[in-house]
DNA sequence: AAGCTTTGACCTATA
DNA sequence: TTATAGGTCAAAGCT
């Protein structure tokens, strides 16, 4: 299960600093998930923490195609001029459920520190055969306000653009597997994370912990030849100073997506449906998309 | 030499 | 107060 909470953050921040960027490198290429990998691990966000932010941000598609969750059919996540997800479920309105997950809404008590949230569960539903494309398919969320995300939206490693200095590691008693506590390494930012890896070696959590201080830096390790993500996109990731994500990738059936986009809503959207370039769309995603069709 | 990982010890919060 | 768990420190070693 991924549970993503967000507050006070812009969506592609979070997902910038979640660490689930979607590269064109190795296998993390159309997020780490190729399909055998998809039905094994199960991805899971959660957040813990959302202290409000003032920070203000202007939230470009182009952000928004590097993400892991909105990536690839995200011309069709966000609706440009509410800033609210058309996903169908994101309104209510439709009731497939061809996604892999399914978005829960989690109403989570405030508290001093933090605004109202909404926290939405992406659970991983057992697959079947639907006759709506898998990467829009979308559930009802009327009062349940459930969406489902495809599963490829979500990476299975931990490269997120920014650099990390391993500073410790714990076995913890509530996971089997170890935790390995990461954090940021550019000057003064706060930013940490802790990844839970299982004995295969496969990333079984990530939690982040702080947003990044600064912009994504424009010259992180990539393989060679790989432009596909521009440097104004990355300039553009200018960080929530605190946010917590976790992203849990279950070995079990289930996983979950969870997030409070009540910043997102807030945001205008420069790119619409149309302006989507369909060149610049990952290839997986686009042969998908042909087996919707 | 710098920066990173490893790993046991230490610190802190909680029951 | 003590035990336990989770998180962090920091020295040592590696690349």
């Amino acid at each position: 299960p991924f549970t993503i909470t967000m507050s006070s953050t812009s969506f592609t921040d979070l997902l910038a600093s979640s660490g689930v960027d979607c590269y064109e490198e190795d296998e993390d290429f159309l997020c780490g998930f190729s399909p055998e990998r998809t039905g094994s691990g199960l991805p899971k966000f959660k957040t813990a923490q959302p202290p409000p932010l003032p920070i203000s941000q202007s939230f470009a598609f182009s952000d928004l195609l590097d993400s892991p969750l909105l990536l690839s059919s995200s011309h069709s996540l966000i609706s440009p001029t509410t800033g609210a997800f058309p996903f169908q479920g994101f309104n209510g309105t439709n009731n497939h459920s061809d996604f892999p997950w399914h978005l829960q809404p989690q109403t989570q008590p405030s508290n001093a520190s933090s605004a109202l949230q909404e926290t939405y569960v992406v659970q991983d539903l057992p697959k079947k055969k639907d006759p709506v494309p898998r990467e829009f398919a979308a559930q009802s969320l009327g009062s349940d306000r459930q969406v489902k995300v495809p599963s490829y939206m979500v990476s299975r490693n931990s490269n997120d653009g920014y650099g990390w200095r391993k500073y410790g590691q714990k076995q913890v008693k509530k996971s089997e597997n170890p935790r390995s506590y990461f954090k940021c390494t550019y000057p003064n930012c706060v930013s940490k994370k802790i990844v839970e890896t299982a004995s295969d070696g496969q990333i079984t959590e990530i939690i982040y912990k702080g947003g990044h201080n600064h912009p994504k830096p424009e010259f992180t390790r990539r393989p060679s030849g790989s432009t596909s993500i521009s440097s104004s996109a990355n300039a553009r990731r200018v960080f929530n100073p605190s946010s917590v994500v976790s992203e849990t990738h279950d070995q079990s059936e289930s996983s979950s997506i969870s997030f409070d986009y009540s910043d997102l809503e807030q945001k205008s959207f420069k790119s619409e449906y149309g302006e989507i370039d369909e060149e610049e769309e990952q290839p997986e995603i686009k042969r998908l998309k042909r087996e919707g069709e």
